[in-house]
DNA sequence: AATCCTGACAACCGCGTGCAG
DNA sequence: ACTGCACGCGGTTGTCAGGAT
């Protein structure tokens, strides 16, 4: 079965060849590719225009860089996804010459696992272990059974990752630090309830007017650079923090 | 030498979005 | 307002080379 936009042409598939690439070359060089469903018959290709297109995008392009990653453009992919998440063309536009498709492949087959391996959760950049907490059940419970697990295990839990846990809840925990220490860091939105340092001030503002409004279950929609989108179900606000 | 496994890279697929008609 | 098309994006799968067994 062929894409949806060329499923009535008869296509060709898989890797490119050079000569090929040689026509779709000759062809974006002299035309520009306009259209890129029309580019496969300009160009004298058995390919969809999708294919075109990525492959020109990717490959062909002559500013596309090509090589190994750098320790410079490793750092930035990290940080920048740890403000974004996976959004690849988002993080790609921080490294000129680089292409999503490149920086996920990156990511998924190399920085991940470097993460891992200092102990970080790729997804949320916090420490690791992490237990998905079971909403239905009080989250205290859950992080007391964790530690019960963990010391029959002799493997460590020292962090609690604060996303998705109700005001009240971190009210509690906040509490008895001794027991239930809150760790974040000042990028990541789904610790934001756990940030305490002087970057978050503001934070902590928001908190408090969480806890005015006796909100019960805070997410996160949206953010972007020193902006963070929140919403209480019934309300959303903004909150800016410095970088 | 043959087979298996793994990692890196290339390409495909489906969905969301914007826009023109 | 609705529809169809094209594009862009992110997740997933396929391919291949090189190392391990």
């Amino acid at each position: 079965m062929g894409h949806r936009c060329c499923s009535k042409q008869k296509v060709k598939r898989g890797l490119w060849s050079p000569e090929e690439d040689e026509k779709l070359v000759k062809h974006i060089s002299s035309h520009g590719h306009g259209s890129w469903s029309s580019v496969p018959k300009l160009a004298g290709l058995q390919r969809c225009g999708k294919s075109c297109r990525l492959r020109w995008i990717n490959y062909l392009r002559p500013d596309v860089k090509r090589g190994s990653f750098s320790e410079e453009e490793e750092r930035v992919i990290i940080e920048v996804h740890r403000i974004v998440g996976n959004r690849w063309a988002q993080i790609a536009k921080h490294l000129p010459g680089r292409t999503d498709n490149e920086v996920k492949n990156f990511w998924n087959s190399s920085i991940k696992k470097k993460l891992l391996a200092q102990g970080l959760d790729p997804n949320t950049h916090n420490l690791l272990p992490h237990r998905k907490f079971n909403n239905t059940k009080n989250n205290i419970d859950n992080f007391s059974t964790m530690k019960e697990e963990s010391a029959l295990a002799n493997t460590a839990i020292d962090a609690i990752n604060m996303s998705s846990l109700p005001i009240a809840e971190f009210q509690n925990l906040k509490a008895m630090p001794d027991q239930f220490p809150i760790m974040g860091s000042s990028s990541d939105p789904s610790a934001a309830f756990g940030i305490l340092d002087e970057n978050s001030m503001c934070l902590e503002e928001e908190v408090q007017k969480y806890l005015q409004m006796d909100a019960s279950l805070v997410s996160i929609s949206d953010f972007d650079y020193g902006v963070w989108n929140y919403s209480t179900g019934a309300h959303e606000w903004e909150c800016e923090f410095p970088l």
